[in-house]
DNA sequence: ACCTGAACACCGTTCAAGT
DNA sequence: ACCTGAACACCGTTCAAGT
């Protein structure tokens, strides 16, 4: 009566674990290999089975997509000036999204699909109401702020740094010295900026920047 | 001697003409559209047909990413101070790529690697570095800054501008309708919101104000 | 130089069937 | 309820061959 247990890790599927499973499965070896096949195969599993958990990959995706997003800490509101709370919350959404660098741009466009997307985009229309936008001008503003946190991400210098060790470095070392091959006569600004555009030496710096840029853009967009 | 002219449009292949029909092929059906097979087919000819004018597809892209970014206009240095002429490479690049909206995102990964990507950073580069930022600062905020340029084209509300008539309309309408259907108790300023998150009336005042965003929040990371 | 044809290893997905 | 197996219409790409 017991189901024989053949001594592999082989478990029921679930919507959970197979999400769990994309999203380990993208961060190590990228977007092109969540495939549903390989899928499968990882979970020891025909690809059809997954077929019985999500109807189509795009069900999928938008399962990975409300995982992620369900990991964003959103700080209680306070008192503090709306563009502390702003920086805040894109913090917020920043932490969620930088240990998946290659997930960030699916998640993205499925925040007003999702439960936790749409508390976060609330939130975000909310602040900027309060700070005196319009309904038309929050909009735009608010999905441009938070496009922009995925934005960060993926322009950040250097390969993505999910990469580690020696395949990182190469990577590294590959674009260093094609930037520095260039004519110094004609791209001078990037040649002396080849080791900074090869790679970020400071994550937590760059981001930081990124995101005071951005809400102080924000905040003289309304001349106080 | 002379090819026997079928009728049919079939001229002798070239890069050229081949990242043409990919532009248009792109433009009309999306990005998912642009493979090989259907690329060949648009061109009446064999998909391996392709392999002798690209080695790999990533070269066909590469091609037709350069083809974009040779596109933008790159204003003349002038004596005009540096935020100024920040917003007017911003806005050259902008509307290089606003006509092709889905593969914005395709140029911007490339632009360290084609020749008119090098001068455009060349340019904005040189710009942040005589405003005082230090290359590493500079290059940070230059390659967000462009890539936000991006950011802005794919995260206008509303389906993209490139699907036209009663397509693009009835995708308006499905996303008010998702959006209004929500609890108001819920998600109150995204109920607010619906119609300016489901199409965006005046593109122009969007871009500007999105550049203006940038701009600001660039000057303001320099207290001046 | 420029293109075709057959073949390979992959995709997502449907449909009928097993337990 | 949960999964398998065979099949279909697609991918990108290699390799040998035609003109």
């Amino acid at each position: 009566m017991v189901p024989k247990s053949t001594g592999t890790t082989r478990e029921r599927l679930s919507r959970d674990t197979v999400v769990d499973g994309a999203i380990t499965l993208a961060d190590r070896e990228g977007l092109d290999a969540l495939t549903i096949r390989r899928l499968a195969q990882e979970h020891g599993v025909t690809p059809m089975a997954l077929y019985w958990h999500f109807h189509e990959k795009e069900d999928l995706l938008d399962a990975v997509a409300e995982r992620l997003l369900n990991g964003v800490r959103l700080p209680e509101p306070t008192d503090a000036p709306w563009a502390e709370q702003l920086r805040a919350i894109l913090v917020a959404y920043l932490d969620a999204m930088r240990p998946h660098p290659v997930l960030a741009g699916l998640a993205l466009p499925r925040v007003l699909k999702s439960e936790p997307g749409l508390r976060l985009a609330d939130r975000v229309l909310g602040l900027l109401a309060a700070a005196g936008f319009g309904t038309e001008e929050a909009s735009q503003t608010g999905s441009f702020l938070l496009s922009a946190m995925s934005t960060l991400i993926t322009a950040e210098p250097g390969p993505h740094k999910a990469l580690r060790g020696e395949e990182r470095d190469a990577a590294v070392r590959a674009k260093r010295a094609s930037l520095g091959a260039l004519s110094p006569a004609r791209f001078p600004h990037v040649i002396a900026a080849a080791d900074a555009l090869s790679d970020c030496p400071d994550d937590d710096v760059y981001y930081a920047r990124g995101v005071e840029l951005l809400v102080r853009g924000a905040q003289n967009l309304r001349p106080a």
